[in-house]
DNA sequence: GTGGTCTAGACCACG
DNA sequence: GTGGTCTAGACCACA
């Protein structure tokens, strides 16, 4: 289910991330449902506790997750709040991707393929849960 | 015209590499053209000589500008080589970031317009640098 | 197993770019294996440590290596990309020092050697790495 | 007759050794006879006479010309004597980058053609003199 | 003047 | 412990 790349320049506790928030964004993960403990979790992708631990915090902090003290972690309820600040850095980043990736010779119509594609796979997010076929 | 974020996670260098990136996608700097030499850039900035440095080097190895020694920095014309391995990394991250944005509530109308407009941009490159309202 | 000439007009760090390159195609160095820490290397060959991850840079944009935060520098799996252009220049430079070879007196002959050696050196590699003869 | 790339990152000086050397070792340049003068290159190629000063000097030191004050500089007649740590350096750096071809996947073969032709063509320097189609 | 190399030594992020 | 960033300041090669 974890599948880290240890030679990666990425910390590996952001690659965790990566994971559960790719994992909460497609719905395969569910709001309420638990995720593993940490000690579970470290032994299993065979990682320092610690480092477990990291990612979990970040995720509380990004809002995709929250904690009960002596309970584990939990899938937090979608955010409606006004993120604002946090889309508008998103969208940033997105259009420097988008205008980099242009210049490199990537066409306009793979892009628009490309948001397309996302809109469906987030859209069908429950579909996927019970067809897990995401990376 | 340059505005860094010393607080950043992001190291000041790579700061830097984006903005040129940027400044050469946009054609705001063009084929050729010299770019601020490394003392002069390291004072306007104050920021260490060696960090432009390596932020120029970055450029090079990545084959923005070209560098000669004795005679400055320079933007490197555009690359015709179709550098598979980047792009279909490129084409990841944004794929990850789409759907991050889709998450938090982006239309996919937002997003489309967003490539539309990254294209337009790029396209028009050449507009864009006598009417400046980049960042 | 590392020396470096000081006075030399290449620069250190590349003098250091090439021994890592040395060893590692003629598989002295396996892929996955570990590279000397930067501040052991630094202080075995007595130079800086910033030189040393120069070269270390160098070496992990070349492909050669790849570096990870925390947990050291390790030899990249073989590059399995055709870096068309890199060759290119590389056969160029080769084809220069042969008419030049030639020019001075060294045979054909000889230099046919040169290529079979080369060659089974390099195809040989295991048997090198126990039975090492290299400078 | 002489293209010097600016933009390359070889000192132009040594481009200039490089262009001389060429046309040497193919004997379109012949034993003694005269090179062109400082200021005339100078002017010619539109580069700082210091630049051709210093290619010269190098080109003398390499034993490939030789200078006589207020007549001008010639070539030198082939050197015969035992140049032979200079061959044995340029063996090695022929080694070495032979290897390396050999790791980025360049066949024993196509090696091989590379030094019959660079043999060809230095032995039919004469012909080549009046049918000058080299670089 | 330009870019490039190197040192000495500090500080940070990661595991 | 690891690699990575940054500063301050010196010195070199090139044009």
């Amino acid at each position: 289910m974890f599948e880290l790349d240890l030679r990666s320049r990425d910390p590996i506790y952001l690659q965790l991330v990566d994971k559960f928030k790719s994992l909460i964004i497609k719905n395969v993960l569910k709001t309420d449902e638990q995720l593993p403990s940490v000690r579970a979790l470290a032994q299993q992708v065979t990682v320092n506790p610690n480092t477990i631990q990291k990612a979990y915090r970040e995720l509380e902090a990004q809002g995709y997750i929250y904690s009960v003290t002596g309970k584990g972690s939990f899938v937090a309820p979608t955010q409606e709040q006004d993120n604002d600040e946090t889309i508008q850095e998103l969208i940033a980043e997105i259009k420097k991707l988008l205008l980099e990736a242009i210049f490199l010779g990537v066409s306009q119509g793979e892009l628009m393929k490309l948001v397309s594609e996302a809109d469906k796979q987030a859209k069908g997010g429950l579909d996927n849960a019970s067809n897990p076929r995401f990376n």
